[in-house]
DNA sequence: CATAAAAACAGAATTGACTCAATTTTAGAA
DNA sequence: TTCTAAAATTGAGTCAATTCTGTTTTTATG
């Protein structure tokens, strides 16, 4: 039988990250403090380090709910994308923007960003590397749609092309966080500003 | 008179900065600390926290040293640019990349990266952005340069296209400093790969 | 040259993430 | 049901960055 302890395990699993994201909204990565979050949580320090390596890997998993809803949202586009290269993609990446701030504040994304570079290796580390890989895929995976479409010429470098898209998107939301006053529909009109020069050389 | 005082504290400055760059590059960021950096630099713990903020920024004095040194590099290829698009960018990037780790191990790359989005509005945030800024300038005095000499058409939008371009190279630094096993030349290559797109794109 | 204010210094004390040895709980065999 | 090994929990203790407060040095003024 699984039961008993698979199952305190999962709860215990759940109260420590609900206990951390409360935490972390009221008073910041830094500020949430893991005696705190013990507390909350009703388990005790060791407890908590038994269950993650370190503090970023609790933000870590946080964020990885995040970006898997992203993710899934983004699905839907790839599937049906808007007819026209430039709407496609600015759909596919206003999802992402938008859908980013749901949970996580600016924040906790630098400090998770700060994070995975920090530790790669650590368990968040890697997982952060695979999350950007798979958004990295997806916008991969449209404009191969664009391409089956006939929206996207036949000779263009998708895999390239994918890479560039998201490297750039990325930066400029890394940018973004980094300062609290920038605001969503600035940063969505310069990442079509950029991108529009990529528009115009790979339509048919 | 400005003497004395001013004299004492540009030494101390060059003290700990030469004991922090010996002590990172022996121990790592990590290893290297802050008592032992004080011991080396002959001063007390509470003097070093007088120059600096935090021990992010002592780091930040040395990679903001580097990134200089890589504008001025820089510099000669926007003067006297290879007489092709592809190759021009080629060349520039290629500073970039091949100087950087000249004084700073990926490990410090990492840590520096990490304290800049972390706490961006630190003294060292504040100035690793404004070296972004600079670099992102000087991709884009590269292709102004090219649309002078011909090689680049008038109406490609120069700022989005240097923006383009140094987020790209930036975030596939970002990843290559985090894998302790990646190489320059697969880095370069792949770059060079993303950027033949947008060659292809703005060439007359 | 004496002296008061300002600046810089020193290092002990604080703080908070993380470790580890001891204790408790669970699973399942007898 | 009872017992034992494995798994999980606990929290006091460690370690290193940062803070804080009293002391010393420098500067500028009379």
């Amino acid at each position: 039988m699984s039961g008993l302890r698979a199952r305190q395990k999962a709860d215990r699993h759940r109260r420590i990250i609900e206990a951390a994201a409360a935490l972390f909204r009221e008073a910041g990565y830094e500020g949430a403090k893991i005696e705190a979050i013990a507390a909350q949580a009703e388990v005790s320090i060791g407890t908590i380090y038994n269950y993650y390596e370190n503090k970023g890997d609790i933000l870590g998993a946080i964020v990885s709910l995040e970006v898997n809803e992203v993710l899934n949202a983004g699905r839907g586009v790839v599937a049906r994308p808007p007819a026209n290269v430039g709407d496609a993609l600015d759909t596919l990446i206003g999802i992402y923007i938008e859908h980013s701030l749901h949970y996580l504040s600016k924040e906790m994304w630098r400090q998770a960003m700060a994070i995975s570079t920090q530790l790669p290796d650590s368990p968040f580390g890697q997982a952060y590397t695979g999350l950007d890989r798979s958004l990295t895929e997806q916008i991969r995976a449209l404009i191969a749609r664009l391409q089956e479409i006939g929206l996207v010429r036949q000779d263009i470098d998708g895999a390239a092309l994918g890479e560039l898209i998201f490297n750039n998107m990325n930066m400029m939301f890394i940018e973004f966080v980094k300062r609290d006053e920038a605001r969503i529909p600035e940063l969505r009109a310069a990442i079509r500003r950029q991108n529009r020069i990529l528009v115009a050389a790979i339509g048919v």
